[in-house]
DNA sequence: TGCCAGGCCCTCTTTAGGGCCTT
């Protein structure tokens, strides 16, 4: 598979259209089936953090109040990251906060999202939770830290990530995994799943 | 005033509703 990054957001709610801001942003490298390089950061947005997200995260106030400012944190991870194509679990999610808190800095996305939810639904649909700690333990992958800090579900979704090539290469016989194979995985109707797989695995 | 996310996906569907995911 070719090098992609898998980013996770931590912010104070659901949508940046209701106000929401990123509080810590990582991005880790996958390359060669590997994590090799790794993004973190609290970042300030000058927002005030729910208590009950406070409790979700265990990122403060008072973390963030001493954190460098979003636009400088988002300008440092969108330069980590450049143009290779970008992995998230529950993609739709992380894109909206990517796309929100790089308008603010006038920077634009320059990839198309792949999401590990999507792909999980249809190359795990056993598993009894598609949620990434239900996956994490699903697949007998390493916790990486605590849930819902940024680099920790950065890194499990990487693992995941290589956990479901493992389950395409092994599984389904499909001999080279690319990103163009996982964003027509991620869309395909699951009734159509293995047709879309026979287009690219050798007889 | 009162409301407040949104995309995916299943089904007792398609003239819709509700659960799953992300914080």
């Amino acid at each position: 598979m070719e090098v992609v990054a898998v980013i996770d957001f931590e912010t104070t709610g659901l949508s940046p259209a209701q106000g929401d801001r990123a509080t810590e942003v990582a991005a880790v490298i996958v390359e060669d089936g590997r994590v090799v390089d790794r993004y973190q950061s609290l970042m300030n947005a000058g927002v005030r953090i729910p208590a009950f997200i406070e409790a979700l995260t265990g990122i403060s106030n008072a973390m963030v109040r001493s954190a460098p400012p979003a636009g400088e944190v988002m300008r440092e991870v969108s330069d980590f990251v450049g143009d290779i194509p970008i992995v998230a679990h529950n993609a739709s999610f992380d894109a909206k906060f990517w796309d929100a808190e790089l308008a603010r800095v006038q920077r634009s996305r320059r990839q198309e999202f792949v999401c590990s939810l999507l792909l999980s639904r249809r190359l795990f649909p056993l598993a009894p939770s598609h949620k990434l700690g239900a996956l994490v333990e699903y697949a007998q992958l390493p916790v990486a830290g605590r849930y819902h800090r940024a680099l920790a579900d950065a890194e499990m979704a990487a693992s995941l990530l290589l956990r479901l090539e493992e389950e395409l290469r092994q599984r389904h016989r499909v001999p080279q995994v690319s990103v163009e194979l996982l964003r027509r995985i991620q869309r395909v109707p699951k009734a159509q799943l293995q047709k879309c797989l026979a287009a690219f695995t050798r007889a």
